[in-house]
DNA sequence: ATCCGTGCAAAGAATTTGCATACAT
DNA sequence: ATGTATGCAAATTCTTTGCACGGAT
């Protein structure tokens, strides 16, 4: 049932304004993409995106009052958003695998679900809109 | 300049319905509700849950994939979703206090960012969806 | 009597989809 | 030659908003 899917130069220009652009949304993607190819279309950036995600090929990020955002990072890892200036910041390393069984131990302990997978996202200051603050 | 806020009857109809449903989205509550009181708007529906969570009285929730829904358990609390029923499940008591501050402290060291608050989703399957699995 | 909240419908934002053509295989 | 992927535009889905009217204060 898996249908061949064929290279595209427009699903290529696609990774690289991924990488380029750190969690963008759809629309900043086919942004980028204009200033070099302007006859690229929205349902094309789209359509790539939701492809490659369901393929596990990227990831497809919800955060609440935002449309959705895009990561080319398809390993499990979590994101921090500061509350000021709305920049998003990823948190990987910092979180111990030894920390993130223990919470998936308690969540499985207290809900009867068995666990696969988490999405974090914390909120705060970043540093840059720290200063000046307090 | 905070304005007077009236009670309607309406307003009163959808916190009822929230507390009813566990995690409704809008339309959920919309349904709901028709019910007993057919004429009520989907536009009041909406009104009502954004200024809510404006004012703090009640969560707005994002998850993939799905509508915004909604929660009348203001304190910060955590959910799993089931990834074969979707359905949705707090773990507020499973999660100790001790080791979100070493979550946080973690996040903090490794980003520079000073957090404030988390929005934690854990994905798995529910006891009900397990069975039967292995 | 005042003026906020409602119902309705239209507008708006985010995303998906149908179709004819272009292009990778 | 075949059949996906594209560009375009229309369609969907989710949510917000303008306005005249009804109801809470």
């Amino acid at each position: 049932m898996s249908l061949n899917r064929r290279f595209s130069q427009q699903k290529k220009m696609i990774k690289d304004a991924l990488s380029l652009l750190d969690h963008p949304t759809a629309a900043e993607v086919y942004e980028e993409i204009r200033k070099d190819y302007p006859q690229i279309s929205l349902g094309t950036v789209y359509r790539n995106l939701s492809l490659m995600a369901e393929e596990h090929e990227i990831l497809r990020l919800s955060f609440e009052g935002s449309p959705d955002r895009f990561d080319p990072n398809v390993w499990e890892h979590y994101h921090i958003v500061c509350e000021r200036c709305g920049r998003i910041a990823d948190t990987d390393r910092s979180l111990q695998p030894e920390l993130l069984s223990r919470l998936d131990g308690a969540v499985e302990e207290a809900t009867g679900f068995r666990v696969s997978g988490r999405c974090l996202v914390f909120r705060g200051l970043c540093p840059r809109c720290r200063e000046g603050i307090s």
